[in-house]
RNA sequence: GGGCAGGUACCCAAGUGGCCAACGGGGGCAGACUGUAAAUCUGCUGGCUUAUGUCUUCCAAGGUUCGAAUCCUUGCCUGCCCA
């Protein structure tokens, strides 16, 4: 296999579009003859404070131009970040204070080293160039693209069709992303495929700019939790690779079966066929502890399939409770007898909104003392000194709890 | 600038003077069944001192009324049409 076809391989796996391929081969070809890596660009909002693994679908990939030894540019969009990407979403997103993007962005950082090599990754932010730029500048920018054909894009297209708000400055958006390219010099951009209109307009305003067009590479869009929408921070669907490793444990094991297999394939490199084999559960489990040990590290890989195993297959009290909580005299209303409601006590382990939340709980028997299912809500207990109360609070929260007069 | 339509709980959406903490659907939670899967069935889904009790809710502020999500006034927000 030519070094150029061995490259074309790689990049080209799990890639949903490239446009143009042609011009992919060339860039290539050229970068191989020149010795000169091709800059590789793909930009991050930096709206949630944390990456999930919906993300590290593009990291990844920007992880395989690494390693063929091309130039990866992180570019955080802390400058659009402020506008907020208007892609998918069917009503004007609020936009980002500048402190929260600035915050975010910090962790952000820190995150994609999990995957890239920090020595070879150029991290960016748009606010340099875009910060400093006059109105003037702005303006000439927005001259390069027409109204007609923003409004094609499917979601400003939609929207105003169904008559909701379209905000003049998320016309900003996709023409300040396409000029990051210009300014960036981009060779490719990454993106989701949700993101392919404003990678186009790179390509455009590159054009205009008298650049050659970047490469547009898409990749597809990871499902959250659910299985059906995209993983994201605002469904709440989400894996955060910063989750605690017992949370990504669980949160993977509750994905449907259909759903990790599109794990298992774009996460992992793992053969589908492979996988297909195992039972259902077994290679949940794998899954889920390779993804944990990737972002933690073995050992916790390890522990947290263990305690998954002891807590939901051999319904063991976990070693680890979602709450440790010590009751005291100034809980209960009589010192010398002490006992307290069930629903006080469901209560007292903040693993509940409210008291009613609580109650309700009780009622539908999703309450659980010492291995004993209380469902009636007027029930008290008898507090003794001492013991450890093993409380089970709906499905998957343990509370510890301990009376010490 | 003018005309019209609208703003209801996490989302969609019904309700046009008392029967409304507010129909229905989605989502979520809990139970049964399971592999913390899917599908299915059932219940729940504002807060509180859990009471056939009470408090706060239907964009906001006032007003009418014994009584308002519902009527009136003003304001804010959104869309459409005309200029």
């Amino acid at each position: 296999m030519s070094e150029l076809a061995r490259q074309m391989d790689l990049i080209l796996r799990g890639a949903v579009e490239v446009i143009q391929q042609s011009e992919l081969e060339a860039k290539l070809t050229r970068s191989l003859k020149e010795n000169r890596p091709l800059r590789i660009k793909a930009g991050f909002d930096p709206t949630a404070p944390d990456l999930h693994l919906g993300h590290t679908v593009l990291i990844h990939k920007l992880k395989h131009f690494q390693d063929l030894g091309h130039q990866v540019i992180f570019l955080i969009g802390d400058f659009t970040g402020m506008i907020g990407d208007p892609t998918g979403v069917s009503e004007t997103r609020v936009a980002l204070t500048k402190e929260q993007v600035q915050k975010n962005a910090k962790t952000y950082e820190r995150q994609i080293f999990k995957i890239l090599d920090p020595k070879k990754t150029t991290v960016e932010f748009n606010s340099r160039w875009m910060s400093p730029m006059k109105a003037e500048e702005l303006i000439a920018i927005s001259a390069h693209y027409r109204v007609a054909r923003m409004l094609e894009r499917d979601d400003f297209r939609k929207r105003y069709q169904e008559q909701k708000p379209i905000s003049v400055h998320e016309f900003m958006y996709p023409l300040i992303q396409g000029y990051d390219s210009v300014a960036l010099k981009a060779d490719v951009e990454l993106g989701g495929t949700d993101q392919k209109f404003n990678l186009l307009v790179g390509r455009d305003l590159q054009r205009d700019y008298g650049q050659e067009a970047q490469v547009v590479l898409t990749m597809p869009l990871l499902e959250g939790t659910d299985g059906v929408k995209k993983m994201s921070k605002s469904t709440g669907n989400y894996i955060a690779l910063e989750d605690a490793p017992e949370e990504m444990f669980g949160k993977l094991m509750s994905i449907s079966d259909t759903l990790m297999l599109r794990y298992y394939e774009l996460l992992t490199t793992e053969y589908l066929d492979r996988v297909k084999a195992m039972h259902p559960m077994e290679a949940k489990q794998s899954l889920a502890e390779q993804i944990v040990s990737r972002y933690h590290d073995d050992e916790a890989g390890r522990r947290a399939r263990a305690g998954f195993q002891q807590k939901f297959q051999e319904k063991e009290f976990p070693a680890e409770p979602d709450a440790r909580i010590k009751l005291t005299p100034r809980d209960v209303k009589n010192p010398r007898a002490p006992e307290i409601g069930i629903v006080d006590l469901v209560a007292k382990t903040g693993l509940v909104s409210s008291k009613s939340d609580a109650r309700r709980l009780v009622v539908q028997g999703g309450v659980e003392v010492d291995e004993q299912r209380q469902q009636d809500p007027n029930k008290t207990i008898a507090l003794m000194a001492g013991h450890q109360y093993r409380l089970r609070v709906g499905r998957r929260k343990f509370a510890l709890v301990e009376f010490k007069p």
